[in-house]
DNA sequence: CTTGCATCCGTACTATGGTACGGTGATTAA
DNA sequence: TTAATCACCGTACCATAGTACGGATGCAAG
């Protein structure tokens, strides 16, 4: 196999080509010294960062934060209980989320049964509530 | 009380100034006429508008979603079927993030394990994951 | 040797829902 | 009357995570 180009490290990492020089742009990772002859070459190491960029992004985790958690690695200053920390903070953000979504779902499905609920003269219940002008606390729950 | 200027409606919708602004730019609302002397007048159902346009967005729907409705709407077209399934679809959305949510909290849930099985030379999971370069099915349930 | 794909680089654009700014003119309360 | 506030308008900017584009050059296969 010849060297590794950002072609072959995007595919290898998994990520497009434009991933990666976005990435450099932002400091994730560092962009390989250009040479005189040829192409760029990326290190095996740089391959594995982006990996693990895009593991810790499934998480959840925003660039802003990988890039802080990078910081981290690099001076060997990660610990465990810091690490756990991170995670459990993201958690809570996460079951934030998903409570706000569950509103939503509730408010849905109360709409959604005034919908079935028809009016005999064909009415819509967006019709009323458009016409109503929903007072604030309406559908606000 | 006064004429209804774009602050007091603002106000009395439950939005910002440039919120009716950018909505007005948006389509989603018209513009009242310039008047020759003073500043512009906001009708009632104008208001009402808006505060639909609040509460459906409360819902989870999008501002393109909603210029949509508000279209069938402004034709007389809408009916209950329609908008069933409009609530429908949404909270199928609503259901798939929930989802993604719940998978990520799991990853991460093991992850923050993980960290608190610390290694007794210190060594965090994160490092581990660094070095190692996790490979593509790691991590990524 | 030439064709065609790949790399390089900066910049601009995507979607989302606004927010901010700057200068000018209208209005209103003291 | 004058100062403070509000309205008007276009444009630029915020975060987010890339994606797209265009032109120049490199490199490798046929």
């Amino acid at each position: 196999m010849g060297v590794t180009t950002i072609g072959k490290a995007a595919r290898r990492a998994g990520v497009h080509v434009e991933t990666i020089r976005f990435y450099e742009r932002r400091g994730l990772i560092a962009q390989p010294p250009a040479r005189a002859v040829g192409f760029r070459h990326y290190a095996e190491e740089t391959i594995a960062r982006i990996r693990f960029i895009k593991s810790i992004k499934q998480l959840g985790f925003r660039l802003s934060e990988i890039s802080t958690l990078l910081g981290y690695l690099d001076n060997d200053d990660v610990d465990c209980a810091a690490a756990e920390h991170l995670a459990e903070n993201k958690i809570m953000e996460i079951d934030e989320k998903i409570l706000a979504l569950k509103t939503m779902k509730t408010a849905l499905l109360a709409f959604s049964d005034q919908c079935a609920a028809q009016k005999p003269d064909g009415m819509c219940i967006v019709n009323e509530l458009y016409q109503a002008g929903p007072s604030e606390e309406a559908l606000s729950s």
